[in-house]
DNA sequence: ATTATAATGCGACTAAGTTGCATTAAAGTT
DNA sequence: AACTTTAATGCAACTTAGTCGCATTATAAT
């Protein structure tokens, strides 16, 4: 809700910025992006599939040509499942091993690895909410 | 070569190895730990398959049972698939989005987050090769 | 050698994601 | 408002990594 108001800015709303890529828009990508607009982690196909009507190819038809259009990206975390999010500056991901949730992180990791660019990080193990119920 | 020298020690080969984990030493076991010590950077079961002569259930049923003895452990690259090394140090992982190599990255990335525990760190982008032979 | 049990091969299966193709709906034009 | 063009959709079939049940076989202990 916040987030999607920071990233498109006020007056940008979703048929704005499907217009402006000259795409349709269609109900399915209405449907589609109102959820990954007000979603706070990443979700994955299972996640959204409840609560659209659209099928599964048309599902990944769409989350293809909006990552096309830097709409939104995508990692993959370690389930065998891309997880998609409005596109915004990049930033790291958790993957809790414990509880599977996925956050996004704020905090800067900073960090020098010569030679390499990064473009995606991707950190596993025990989210704050598990790391402190461990003992 | 070193690094199997290095973590298992003078003296333990894989039979020491197998039958300290009261896992039975089959021909299998033998073929694939072979191939993860000498590996240099971590494999798939596509990457092994074409060396090994025992059936896909069974390789994986062996993954299974080296992570669970801590002999080997694994991760998941963005290509859907799950790569395996013999058990080290805790390392990060570098996945090149170009030529789709996987390196261990020896370097110590040091950053703090605090609250979560950090098992596992992947990073995405482009390797020293590919990012110099990309402008 | 006999035996208990773990490991194997095979085939069927699951789940994420992709593709071809005929049909439908969006948006521009008259 | 009807017409037309083209993009988007649903459906079904497919691909690929990985899993599972079950009958058979190999390992290692006795
Ligand atoms: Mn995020
Ligand atoms: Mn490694
Ligand atoms: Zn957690
Ligand atoms: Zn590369």
């Amino acid at each position: 809700m916040q987030l999607s108001r920071i990233i498109i800015g006020d007056g940008l709303n979703i048929e704005n910025i499907v217009k402006k890529k000259n795409l349709k828009l269609t109900s399915a990508r209405r449907e589609l992006l109102e959820i990954l607009f007000y979603a706070k982690n990443p979700l994955s196909y299972e996640d959204i599939k409840e609560n659209i009507v659209m099928d599964k190819a048309t599902f990944y038809r769409n989350i293809i040509k909006f990552e096309e259009e830097n709409i939104i990206n995508s990692f993959e975390s370690n389930d065998k499942k891309r997880y998609f999010e409005i596109f915004q500056q990049p930033h790291p991901h958790f993957v809790c091993s414990r509880c599977h949730n996925i956050e996004c992180i704020k905090e800067r990791l900073d960090f020098n690895l010569e030679g390499y660019l990064v473009e995606n990080i991707i950190l596993k193990g025990l989210c704050k909410v598990c790391n402190k119920t461990s003992i």
